[in-house]
RNA sequence: GCCCGGGUGGCGAAACCGGUAGACGCAGGGGACUUAAAAUCCCCCGGCCUUGCGGCCAUGCGGGUUCGAUUCCCGCCCCGGGCACCA
């Protein structure tokens, strides 16, 4: 007995190895096209190679391995593939930090986790990795470019960026930390330069109509695109500015026109441009806009402020002078840079209203009010109670006395300009002719009107703006432009690319090595041969995020992609961060879009099941020193104290065994020094016990808390797992018991072999066979592994305690642990495999063998049992045969000692039956 | 600020379509085995009251709908993610 213990215990280490080692020598993961086969393309997001796996990675990865293998185990033709996005800052912040060039650096580190990811044995077709760094995947990106040049879908303009005085650089958001230069603490300024944009726009409505297509994609992700979109219709209108000139805005609001009490425009707005001239006020207003990031939540979360030009504008209603002044939260780049405001109903207007001493005007009321004007109308003497009871619903005012309608509306009006404004669709007043209307109609009429008087028009506006992929880095896809003195900006010719980035370059300072190097950007004009110089920006590096789920597909293909696209896509399963909800996760679907319209893809959708999994989290622990600075500690050199309840009550330093101070739970990070290395915990427990319990730990799409101890608890349940198995591994692989063998068995004699076993065995099957059935809807179906990873450790608990030595016992058991071979296969692998070769199969456990099938005759039951409750509370269970008549379910409940107690002297009022749930009496 | 998500025992979580709240695991307590440790196995484990049977309370907070609400509706509080150079 010891003996075989020791020869049979597991050894991570060395079943990990065989298993990595046998599907390395057999190519098992490298798949081709086969018009045969229901093809299953697995896609998780392809990492940004910063040095290590991080346990991120793993999650994610560890999600898409297991759908990948459960795929296979159904007979599809998987293809899971695995590429990194190497471009990007961090490589440039390395290069200046420790000397080295990006591209080294970044080839250092994707060779290290390479290895990394083979360690975690991921069912991987290594033969399609590429690089986004390499020229061959980025020339296709260039040509893309050129073509949408070609084809009116790129255009250059001038744009906004954080730029750093000191540095004399541009800076992305993430280096403006409180509106400062992350290097040289320098206060950031806005400037503008010319940059390439993307028409993301001219795709907006398919982009939105797209996501109803989208059954396979999580709701949050949906709403967030739709709200990013942002469609608004609208109209656009033209206010003439007092002594000449005039000023267009949008608004999707028209029906509160006549409530506008002034005009604000963006710093950057023309009008305000001219206006400053001869106004030192509004130039230091200007000027003082222009410090800070231009991040939308630094803006929003900016203090509101504005400056009266002096201006006027003349109302296209009644001529009435309205004030223009410029506001700070007015922006140059959404609809026409100015707007109408109306502080009545418009929370914003409101607020900067109150705060400058601006009218407030009521022109719009709330249904209920409007009904309680109504009422008055018609019987002015008593209605106070219909009106006090609408008022109160929607203002709150208190009405003692019937009052004239003009006071009802007084009253109303007041509320708005103390308490704030109505913002909801209602019923205009104080409009003159437009009385009255709604909403509708009062957009319908003045859009009407000012089509006629040609002073404006309706028009659908979005919150979606066009894409600029300028960046002025080095570490990106050079954007394929030339620049000639006589022709201007000339797309680079297509038997020219690549424009290759070099890559032997040094960093001397936070210059991009293209700017600063005279040579690289000479060239010639492709158009007029004359002298020229090349674009030294590079491309957002979300551009090789968008398109590389596709150049998978067509492997060392010469064009962009190849017929074998139209085999592999759409994505069956995409995988990644709910961080990409909508940036990556739009652009992804916009560039698909253009494949499409070049004629490469012949779908409408780059993926039709999305998968967006939480954060990974672990505690964290610090010291803080007498001037206030936290030192942060890794969990793994902390020792922590629990009282006899197994409440945490302390934590203390390995080190020197003093104490430290336990902070909050979150996102690994280096900043707070609580990362776990996904390294040391495989090197540990091994690949399998890592990613049952990433698996285990949370539900995919929710944040996964790191434990070492939980991990453990995994160790330990696959040691048992093991142990169960390699006991029954000595005894023949094909028990003889035909009645035990599921399918064939009902073929054979319909389902009556069953029928042999005892009770005990009947149920110990059928618990098999439910949790063939969960496991198969919770890996397939659900997404939800915790769950079957939990159905599973149930079954081994019944199996450890099933000690039935009979032939039918020992088939059963068989029958059991074979299945959960299979069923644990996609999160255990490497064990798996090890273990289907001990029970004797020849065969690898790979495609070839099938996935469990539920045999619905060992799911029969004798009877089931129901809840009982009298008035809502649980008072008892009754057992009934499933098929058991209404009257005796009742019977049986009313029956019960505390039913009978509960409904003592009451009145049985009603029986409520929900066959297979509950029997719920109300009495009283 | 805006958009999206989440809040259930000491902890991670489960309850899938409104039907027995806490499966599974961790931590903890008690025991077995052992010279000892590790490993393994068995029992207990939301709170309060009760010798026991059992009863009451409990899914962030306050309301509502329902025979019945962790689940649906309304209003709050707290935590997390995103915000594209540029409502």
């Amino acid at each position: 007995m010891q003996e075989s213990h020791d020869r049979s215990a597991y050894d991570p280490r060395a079943v990990e190895a065989a298993a990595q080692q046998f599907w390395s020598d057999t190519h098992a993961f490298e798949v081709k096209e086969d018009a045969a086969r229901q093809k299953y393309y697995c896609l998780s997001m392809l990492p940004y190679p910063s040095g290590a796996l991080h346990m991120g990675h793993v999650r994610n990865y560890t999600i898409g391995d297991v759908i990948s293998r459960f795929q296979r185990m159904q007979g599809k033709n998987v293809l899971q593939p695995m590429g990194w996005d190497a471009f990007g800052l961090p490589a440039e912040n390395a290069a200046i930090k420790r000397g080295i060039p990006p591209a080294k650096w970044t080839r250092q580190n994707i060779a290290h986790m390479r290895e990394q990811l083979h360690a975690m044995g991921f069912a991987i077709d290594w033969s399609r990795e590429f690089a986004t760094c390499d020229p061959d995947y980025y020339v296709h990106e260039q040509r893309m470019f050129v073509r949408l040049f070609q084809k009116g879908l790129v255009y250059r303009k001038d744009s906004i960026v954080n730029w750093d005085p000191v540095d004399q650089t541009v800076l992305a958001n993430e280096q403006v930390v409180d509106g400062r230069g992350w290097r040289s603490g320098a206060l950031v300024e806005k400037r503008e330069i010319p940059q390439w944009f993307l028409k993301i726009t001219a795709y907006a409505q398919e982009l939105l109509d797209g996501l109803d297509q989208l059954p396979g994609w999580p709701d949050a992700v949906k709403i967030m695109q739709r709200n990013w979109l942002g469609r608004s219709e609208g109209l656009q209108l033209r206010f003439d500015v007092e002594g000449g000139g005039a000023i267009e805005v949008f608004t999707t609001r028209p029906d509160t026109l006549m409530g506008v009490t002034y005009l604000a425009v963006a710093a950057e707005h023309p009008l305000a441009l001219e206006a400053a001239k001869h106004n030192p006020a509004l130039r230091q207003f200007i000027d003082d806009c222009r410090q800070g990031g231009v991040s939308e939540a630094e803006l929003e979360t900016r203090e509101k402020r504005g400056v009266d030009t002096g201006l006027f504008a003349l109302h296209p209603v009644t001529g009435e002078r309205i004030p223009i002044w410029i506001a700070n939260f007015v922006l140059m780049g959404y609809g026409t840079g100015a707007l109408m405001a109306v502080p009545g109903h418009d929370q914003r207007d409101w607020e900067f209203a109150t705060r400058y001493d601006l009218p407030i005007k009521m022109v719009i009321v709330s249904d209920p009010v409007r009904d309680a004007i109504r009422e008055l109308g018609r019987d002015a003497a008593d209605n106070t109670d219909a009106m006090s009871a609408a008022l109160g619903q929607s203002q709150a005012i208190d009405v003692a006395e019937p009052r004239p309608v003009a006071e009802v509306l007084a009253e109303f009006e007041n509320r708005i300009i103390t308490e704030g404004p109505f913002t909801g669709h209602g019923t205009l007043v104080n409009s003159g002719r437009y009385d009255g209307m709604n909403y509708r109609r009062a957009f319908d009429a003045l859009a009407r009107r000012f089509e006629h008087e040609n002073r404006g028009k309706r028009q659908v506006n979005w919150r979606l703006r066009d894409w600029g992929v300028s960046r002025q880095r080095y570490w990106g896809c050079p954007i394929p432009v030339i620049y000639c003195p006589k022709c201007g900006a000339v797309p680079v010719p297509e038997d020219q690319l690549p424009v290759k980035l070099p890559e032997d370059v040094a960093f001397s300072g936070v210059r991009s090595p293209l700017k600063s190097d005279p040579e690289w950007r000479k060239c010639s004009c492709p158009k007029c041969g004359g002298a020229a110089e090349r674009e030294t920006d590079t491309f957002d590096t979300f551009m090789e995020s968008s398109w590389y789920y596709a150049r998978y597909t067509s492997p060392g293909a010469a064009t962009q992609l190849d017929a074998r696209a139209d085999y592999w896509l759409p994505v069956d399963q995409y995988i990644g961060g709910i961080e990409h909800a909508i940036l990556h996760l739009l652009y992804f679907r916009f560039y698909h879009k253009l494949l499409r319209d070049a004629g490469l893809v012949h779908s409408d959708e780059p993926a039709t099941n999305l998968l967006c999994q939480g954060m990974v989290i672990a505690e964290t622990y610090f010291r803080m020193d007498a001037s206030g600075n936290k030192t942060w500690i890794n969990p793994a050199d902390v020792d922590v104290q629990r009282d006899p309840k197994g409440r945490v009550v302390g934590a203390t330093l390995k080190a020197d065994g003093r104490p430290v101070s336990i902070g909050a739970t979150e996102k690994m990070s280096k900043s707070k020094n609580n990362g776990v290395d996904p390294q040391l915990m495989i090197d540990r427990y091994g690949a399998d016990t890592v990613r049952l319990f990433s698996m285990f730990a949370a539900p995919p799409d929710q944040s996964l808390e790191w434990n070492e101890a939980g991990v453990e608890g995994m160790a330990r349940f696959l040691r048992r797992f093991w142990r169960e198995v390699v006991n029954i591994a000595g005894s023949p692989p094909t028990v003889s018991l035909p009645p035990l063998a599921g399918e064939g068995a009902r073929k054979a004699d319909g389902g009556a072999g069953a029928g042999t076993l005892s009770a005990a065995q009947k149920a110990f099957r059928r618990q098999l066979h439910e949790t063939i059935g969960k496991v198969t809807d919770d890996i397939g179906r659900r997404r939800n592994f915790n769950t079957a990873i939990a159905a599973l450790m149930e079954l081994l608990n019944v199996v450890s305690k099933f000690t039935d030595a009979s032939a039918a016992g020992q088939a059963l058991r068989r029958e059991a642990l074979e299945a959960m071979v299979l069923l644990l296969n996609p999160f255990t692998p490497h064990a798996c495999h090890a273990l289907w070769q001990a029970l004797g199969h020849p065969e690898a456990l790979l495609e070839d063998v099938p996935w469990p099938r539920v045999d619905a005759a060992a799911l029969e039951r004798a009877s089931v049992t129901l809840a009982v409750q009298v008035n809502g509370k649980l008072r008892g269970t009754v057992e009934v045969a499933p098929d058991a008549p209404r009257e005796r379910l009742e019977a049986a409940a009313r029956a019960l000692p505390g039913v009978i107690n509960a409904i003592a002297g009451k009145a049985v009022r009603k029986v409520v039956i929900v066959p297979g749930k509950v029997v719920s009496i109300v009495a009283n």
